[in-house]
RNA sequence: UGGGUCAUCGCCAAGCGGUAAGGCACAGGACUUUGACUCCUGCAUUCGCUGGUUCGAAUCCAGCUGGCCCAGCCA
């Protein structure tokens, strides 16, 4: 019976359908025009990676592994200004912890420059490429506008053999950054930009990274990309939408540089995430204003922040296929997202106990000094994760707003008469309370029943509500924050106008008055729990100290609890 | 009359000429040692608009409308 099941589920998995990529693919297939998959994620180690990167990451590797093929990891490094060593070590964290096994197919872009210097002699000699001596504002003119064509370079009909040598001295420094370049030839009147005779080739005085001070010259995107694909021997070359103008480009290079088997470039939309600033320049704007605490700022996106906010690479890659890919340009809900996170550590992780805002409980007639251990399941749905103790006593924490001197309606906590659970312990009516001079609570006072023992198997009588609480000379005293999404729900993301990112200003909050059950002592940097009421909370490598831990929250639980009015 | 591309529920997204999948969100209800989870139930007579072809169209054709991308010696 159990095998019926799990055949069906399995069955229903495989009628899932398939993405516009894959069916391109399996085209691809079918016909012949490839009989196997190679793909990559080629960023240019200019910066951190982001949840949109991270959708590239996902969906290359999963292609590959879809259709037992190849993935690599390539650096697009072919310009020196940008780029630094730095990014290369923090891209490659990133990728490796979203689990993109890229074994040992790891490249650099800059590795293939004799290869591509090759390729523009080719050119030169096929009589597709030439040395403009053009200076950039001109080439501008030159290349024409949106609506009008372009006209073509005094400089386009030099002979082969001028070329052969102009370029020549180009790669040995004979002529100053800027003064020539190289272009292919194509069209100048072409409703398509990228093909108006485009750059190929640069001259430019850079370090590089991984080249030093070899070459003075650089290849362009657009003239390397589809290179450094040919020569992996990448078959789908799938990028963002933007690129789709550059395709007929892509393919003018990889036919006329003469390869075989040439890769074939498929796009698709960027993922946009709402109530989340996704865009490079606000993100670098809040890091370099201050507000917030760097790139990997828990409330940011980048893959960083949301690993140091406590999402799991497979909420992650959870997230990303339920978004799906298309073409179409759209924005997923940021709710989709925490579904995920909620969704794959509701399983894996134990369910702990948290007072984030403490008043004492006394159970009066429990016996004064006495300690008890309680053994605690770490999840009931999940045996693997063990058991844990528990230490219970007579003077407890639990959370402010599980008492209330006069409920509501339909309020199940704690008030005075009422009975209610203390997860994982005993039943406790409420017997009173005491307030200081401002009428606030400051004790409330309970009596326990020894039948009602979790786990005794106790059926007497039904409570209505379960509440968190921790021993309190036991208890772990920490930190705890807060992370509301950065963007300000009210006034917007950002202004477009003039680039002002607007920020929840309750986007963070600090309680320091918190207390964790003793078990949590052993927890990992960036471990996360699940915390009654309050979440799903992770431990924070970052700012942990040994005495005062350190919790973010990921997410809210849903509460249907609403406070009549 | 520049080129490219997209348009299916609040948000993603299937659909590929045979009479609108699914997920998220939301709303009810059941259950409950987390007001969580789980489980039920509801949620597009309609696919940007207008025509046309067809027995039959979200799917084909034509026209229109709207969004996004492109004028870096960035990627």
């Amino acid at each position: 019976m159990a095998d019926n099941n799990i055949n069906a589920n399995e069955e229903d998995k495989e009628i899932v359908s398939k993405n516009f990529i894959e069916q391109e693919i399996d085209k691809d297939l079918a016909e012949g025009v490839y009989d196997h998959v190679v793909t990559r994620f080629p960023p240019e180690p200019n910066g951190y990676l982001h949840i949109g990167h991270a959708k590239s990451i996902l969906l290359n590797y999963g292609l590959s592994k879809k259709y037992n093929g190849t993935f690599h990891l390539r650096f697009d490094d072919t310009n020196p200004t940008k780029e630094k060593t730095e990014f290369v070590e923090s891209i490659k964290k990133d990728v490796e912890w979203l689990g993109a096994d890229f074994k040992d197919h790891l490249y650099f872009a800059s590795d293939y420059f004799d290869q591509m210097y090759e390729a523009a002699i080719t050119l030169i000699k096929k009589g597709k490429a030439y040395v403009c001596d053009l200076s950039a504002d001109e080439i501008r003119e030159y290349r024409g506008t949106l609506k009008e064509p372009g006209k073509n370079s005094p400089y386009r009909e030099r002979s082969i053999e001028e070329n052969l040598d102009l370029f020549e001295r180009m790669k040995n420094g004979e002529f100053p950054d800027g003064s020539k370049v190289l272009r292919a030839k194509i069209d100048m009147s072409a409703g398509n930009i990228n093909m108006r005779d485009p750059i190929i080739y640069r001259i430019a005085r850079m370090t590089h990274h991984n080249t030093g001070d070899k070459w003075c010259i650089y290849p362009m995107y657009d003239f390397a990309h589809p290179i450094e694909d040919a020569i992996e021997g990448v078959t789908h070359s799938i990028c963002t939408l933007e690129f789709e103008d550059h395709r007929p480009l892509y393919d003018w290079v990889v036919r006329e540089v003469g390869y075989e088997n040439p890769p074939r470039q498929i796009e698709f939309a960027k993922l946009y995430l709402t109530n989340v600033i996704t865009g490079k320049r606000y993100i670098k704007k809040l890091v370099e204003d201050g507000i917030v605490d760097g790139w990997d700022d828990p409330r940011l996106v980048s893959i960083s922040a949301l690993r140091r906010r406590g999402f799991t690479p497979e909420s992650i890659k959870m997230f990303m296929e339920l978004s799906g890919v298309s073409k179409a340009n759209s924005s997923s809900d940021y709710a989709m997202l925490e579904y995920c996170i909620r969704e794959d550590l509701k399983l894996k992780r134990p369910r702990v106990m948290a007072v984030l805002d403490p008043i004492k409980l006394v159970i009066d007639n429990y016996p004064e000094g006495e300690v008890e251990e309680l053994e605690v399941d770490n999840n009931l749905e999940n045996e693997e994760l063990g058991k844990r103790m528990l230490p219970f006593s007579r003077e407890l924490y639990i959370n402010r707003d599980d008492f209330m001197i006069e409920p509501p309606k339909k309020y199940f906590r704690l008030f005075p008469g009422n009975e209610v659970r203390l997860m994982n312990a005993y039943f406790v009516t409420c017997t009173g309370y005491e307030t200081d001079d401002d009428g606030n609570v400051t004790v409330v006072h309970a009596t326990y029943d020894p039948e009602t023992k979790s786990g005794s198997g106790f059926t007497g009588r039904k409570v209505k509500g379960t509440i968190h609480w921790v021993n309190a000379s036991t208890a772990i005293k920490a930190e705890v924050r807060l992370y509301e999404n950065i963007v300000d729900e009210e006034k917007g993301v950002y202004n477009e106008e003039d680039g002002t990112v607007n920020v929840n200003p309750n986007s963070l909050t600090v309680l320091t008055d918190c207390y964790l059950e003793p078990s949590l002592k052993e927890a990992k940097a960036y471990d996360s729990f699940q915390f009654v009421r309050q979440g799903y909370f992770t431990v924070d490598a970052k700012d942990s100290t040994t005495e005062h831990m350190v919790f973010n929250r990921i997410v809210s639980l849903k509460s249907s609890f609403k406070p009549a009015k």
